[in-house]
DNA sequence: TCAACTTTTTGATTTAGATCAAAAGATTAC
DNA sequence: GTAATCTTTTGATCTAAATCAAAAAGTTGA
């Protein structure tokens, strides 16, 4: 799933529209295990992961790590509220691997809003859909037993639960790395 | 907060879109206790809460129910997943006291989020506004204890806290009512 | 190639909060 | 106004998962 797929599945874009929105878009290529927003910052670009893999976490008082979200392939990665309401972000972003990105900055996304009917659209329905994946997350964590988290993961982000660290999974899940350990273990 | 003086806080609508866009809410006033959307049905209304409170719902498969949101005055009100894809709701919607609601059906939003990009704006501002507050209670749910968590419930519905059964906050914050009761009991 | 470091697993113990049970206190309705 | 129902509190016990500790396995780099 490229960036300019992605576009179109969500809103019939004229070809015009496509080429000026994509436009701003600029391609980078970033390491494993570099940091792209950090706590306290303000997100200035929107990420499109086109290839590999990153994720959201923030630090607990007791400096513990907590994931807070995955961005695999073919999604949109930023720390949604601070770019968004251009205020400082909870979170740090992160690469857990090799990464091809398209960022766009803010300013830029505001223009294409203000431009574009269609690019309001998509960015509701994109906001819509992730809404109701933290919803999906929310209820598991909220009502679910250890495996049964487990067990939502594997369905959310299949490719991703055998391509990061276990404690990146565990404190996503809201459990702890013996925990889940214990879990994969009695499958 | 009226529906208004919502609308003009996200968005600077026009006098002419703000008198479209409103034409288009009827007023319906719900006694406490009725269900406005079942599980299983599709959401066909937006709802905004002029007065009264509501709050959605679904049922474990041993029949006890959770509290998933509530809705306080001056907020919209939906099974939001359901309302904007028009798929099966997850949740049941009911009101909690006598209400007093502005409800807006689908096909007139569609309207609405076709004919005026400031409506498409508006509902990209709260899609996004919406977001936030999810992620503020997951975060309250994935690492606090059940003392700060109540703590949460506190400062993001003040108000509410004391007009609802227990069961309904115990169940909104994942503990049970016997721990919420000794919760309260040691302030 | 092996020392240093990181990640995962395994075991023993503790604990926050669940469950079960029943009493006490409020509401509702006849 | 009191029986019936619903809601909240209190107590005793249980359990899933946390914590603490250390061994095992895997990775990295000079």
């Amino acid at each position: 799933m490229n960036i300019t797929d992605l576009l179109v599945n969500y809103v019939a874009f004229s070809h015009d529209e496509l080429n000026d929105i994509l436009s701003h878009f600029k391609k980078v290529e970033v390491k494993k295990n570099q940091i792209l927003v950090k706590e306290g910052q303000v997100c200035q670009n929107l990420y499109f992961v086109e290839k590999g893999l990153g994720r959201s976490y923030y630090l607990k008082e007791d400096g513990k790590e907590v994931t807070q979200w995955f961005f695999g392939q073919g999604v949109f990665m930023s720390s949604a509220d601070s770019f968004f309401n251009q205020s400082p972000s909870y979170y740090y972003l992160e690469t857990l691997e090799d990464a091809i990105l398209y960022s766009i900055a803010h300013q830029d996304m505001d223009l294409l809003l203000a431009k574009y009917h269609n690019m309001e659209k998509f960015m509701r329905l994109l906001s819509i859909d992730m809404l109701s994946k933290i919803v999906l997350k929310l209820n598991a964590i909220q009502f679910q037993t250890a495996r049964e988290r487990y067990d939502y993961m594997i369905t959310e982000f299949p490719d991703i639960s055998n391509r990061v660290p276990l404690g990146h999974i565990a404190s996503y899940l809201g459990m702890t790395q013996e925990t889940l350990s214990r879990i994969r273990k009695n499958n």
